[in-house]
DNA sequence: GACGTCAAGTCCCAAATGGAACTAAATTGA
DNA sequence: TCAATTTAGTTCCATTTGGGACTTGACGTC
């Protein structure tokens, strides 16, 4: 892995990597490929964004992850959300505690089991979210503004794929070894 | 959004949406498509690993970037670091500082602009490196096991292409509006 | 029907985080 | 040539973070 090839295919054809920048050239050829890509660029999505959420409607990742599941999926529990999102626990139940008091979502009973909280958008939510939403598909479009159509629908499916039991398999390594 | 379709095509053919756990519904069809895929993957990927490294080698996540950055390219300076994994510099600062003191990595001058000190893995430094290594292989390993050769390698080249200008597009989002 | 186990959610606490202000060095430009 | 600006890196501090222990409720089993 010390030895880097010095000539490296792009799209705009052969080029010496010296002439690369520093951070393109990583991408280009590391140690694990497209998982080092993928972390940098929820990283490069994710740095900005929380930033603004935070800034602009006082809104910290927790809640808006919680507020991005509940948008698409009524009513949820705590877990749901803790496994849509593969976030800790404890900081989804303070994400929630918060979005109660500022009253963005609401909290009810799970019927047939006590231990659940069954929660869902308020009105108010709804409209936090969708003054989130904007700014969201702006990201996005920012992420993806390398790749046409065909391209980004092919990503999309690609890491569908790799979704599909990453979970399990991740927290099974830990296992074998 | 709050419409979902109510069959899927998955690699297993047409299924209900309903007999689909949460989890993949939302990784299967959400707002920002594969974006929140990307993010989830990341996050998968991140969170087990990073506690492992803390655990097993009192490596946070700061240190391991710096070492993983410098065990590709020496020396670098921390700028590139950050360049290159779109942490806080000041994160990263304190990363390389603690590498310092355990004697992980080595800091030099450079010629020609003092405020710039060029960092190098020590012998101790890359000795840490080849024991994350294996790990680090296994959890991408666990990442990317839904995917044969070739989809691996294209998943690889559209990812290198949306990162490609990523980080300047993204920080340019905030200016519009 | 009591016991041990497991799941949902909360609380506590030490630690990591990142924004902002700061120092010092280089670069620009008038 | 000297002020004004930019860049590298550190320090400070308030805040967030996540591990772990804990509480309460469900469930399987004997």
């Amino acid at each position: 892995m010390e030895e880097v090839a010095d000539r490296v295919e792009t799209d705009s054809g052969a080029v010496r990597t010296s002439d690369i920048p520093l951070p393109l050239r990583m991408l280009h050829d590391n140690a694990i490929g497209e998982t080092w890509r993928i972390c940098y660029l929820a990283n490069q999505f994710v740095f900005p964004l929380y930033a603004r959420f935070e800034k602009e409607h006082d809104v910290l990742r927790p809640e808006y992850v919680t507020l991005f599941c509940l948008a698409h999926h009524q009513p949820l529990i705590a877990q749901d959300i803790v496994d849509m999102t593969g976030l800790p626990k404890n900081t989804i139940s303070r994400g929630v505690n918060r979005l109660l008091s500022r009253g963005l979502i609401a909290r009810g009973d799970h019927p047939g089991d006590r231990r659940k909280a069954q929660l869902e958008l308020t009105a108010e939510g709804r409209a936090m979210f969708d003054r989130l939403m904007p700014e969201l598909l702006a990201h996005r479009q920012a992420l993806i503004a390398g790749l046409n159509d065909e391209e980004c629908a092919e990503l999309g499916r690609l890491l569908m794929k790799a979704a599909n039991g990453a979970a399990d398999r991740l927290n099974a390594v830990d296992l074998r070894k």
